[in-house]
DNA sequence: GTCTATAAAGTGATAGAC
DNA sequence: GTCTATCACTTTATAGAC
């Protein structure tokens, strides 16, 4: 039976259902092929039919995770650049449109919420090893106009000072989602397990302080270069 | 020849380089035995010989790298402490002894610098799947009595609320640390490759900001809680 | 498309010579 | 301590039957 070119097959789908999991659970490196086709009840061979290989199947895991979440940050971006065209954007705003999609794909996933949020976690961190050519050039596109919209509504913040800030939000983003799967509270003492939108949520109040650092101050007086901590 | 305890033989010393060398680059995941004896020119059982297993190596490696900064940690933790008892450190002092001693072991290390934070990040990351039970216990005493000193810095945030904003700046502790080493210049556009105390110190800065976020407002005017980044 | 069988290379670990 | 040879097993990938 033929199949419309958005659809997978049943046994392909069950493949990557179980790729992802596997993924999640042990990272990229630590699943064999015999890993996945067992999970899946597939043959040995499966991978190979339906991926090309083991390193296909991985690119195919990393595109889906990665690029819809990217999709929807630039939709935000778009949005709200938008909706008031010529002025800029808050820093709150610019913050959120960066860090909710990254709940976007989580109900049209198969994987537990935890599995998913360590997969995409995973799949961030994956920049580190670098990431297939096509997504890795997609990451770059989508933080060049966030930082230039960081620029615009922060502008007393030099470029590389801005680019630095959003890196270590960007780790905040990846080791929340690396760690919010480990099926352990994150939180010590007290700790109990949270839902993805309320750490969300504090991370963008985490970053908002962050990225703004010492900009409402050079703001309500704009005087030469602000030392204010300086250590 | 016998050689004392603190030593460690030319072979075994050898060996040890050669694996921090290829879990920096690869990952640990992603290195054989076999690997890291050809790079030392030693042969395939010498690995167990030295280190009873890849185990043994990898856990050997975790701790070498681990342990000192955790150390250089509370020891900085302590005399901060004990510069002025029954005080309160100041929250930029707690967040400079958390991140500073990462570079207090690049000198001893026989790693390039950039080859030294990679691992170091990756040894970092490692909490996700899990790292030797010494190491864990150690880190979690760490985050302990760092998480308290910070209650205390700022006692108008919550128990729960501070893990969240110490798991934030961690967060860009580590990715600053395994992103420094790729060799590539972190930021985009102009982007020079910058020395380690520089981002160290963006580091802190975006990291007080973070982690003080509303402090100072609870302070000047303490009266019940305060909504001033409601999203 | 699915599956078995198998190729060809690689894996960690170890016995035993030196 | 060092090294070679080798074991027992796993790895990715593919040829070819169905």
């Amino acid at each position: 039976m033929q199949i419309s070119r958005e659809q997978e097959s049943g046994a392909k789908q069950k493949l990557r259902i179980a790729a992802e999991q596997l993924f999640a659970e042990k990272g990229f490196e630590a699943v064999s092929v015999r890993d996945i086709t067992q999970r899946s009840k597939s043959n040995v061979a499966a991978v190979n039919y339906h991926f090309g290989s083991r390193d296909g199947l991985v690119a195919s895991v990393l595109e889906r995770c990665v690029a819809p979440v990217n999709a929807e940050r630039i939709a935000r971006l778009d949005k709200l650049e938008k909706k008031a065209p010529g002025k800029v954007v808050a820093l709150e705003d610019l913050i959120g449109a960066f860090v909710y999609p990254l709940v976007h794909g989580v109900e049209k996933s198969e994987l537990s919420e935890n599995l998913y949020y360590r997969l995409l976690g995973r799949a961030l961190a994956q920049q580190v090893d670098g990431l297939p050519q096509q997504i890795e050039e997609q990451m770059q596109g989508v933080m060049r106009r966030f930082t230039r919209a960081f620029g615009r509504a922060l502008p007393t913040v030099s470029e590389a000072d801005m680019a630095w800030r959003i890196h270590f939000m960007v780790g905040g983003v990846v080791w929340l989602l690396m760690r919010q799967g480990g099926g352990s509270p994150v939180v010590q003492g007290k700790g109990q397990s949270v839902a993805i939108e309320t750490a969300l949520g504090r991370l963008v109040r985490f970053a908002v302080a962050g990225v703004g650092e010492g900009h409402e101050l050079d703001a309500q007086a704009a005087k030469g270069p602000q030392v204010l901590f300086d250590f």
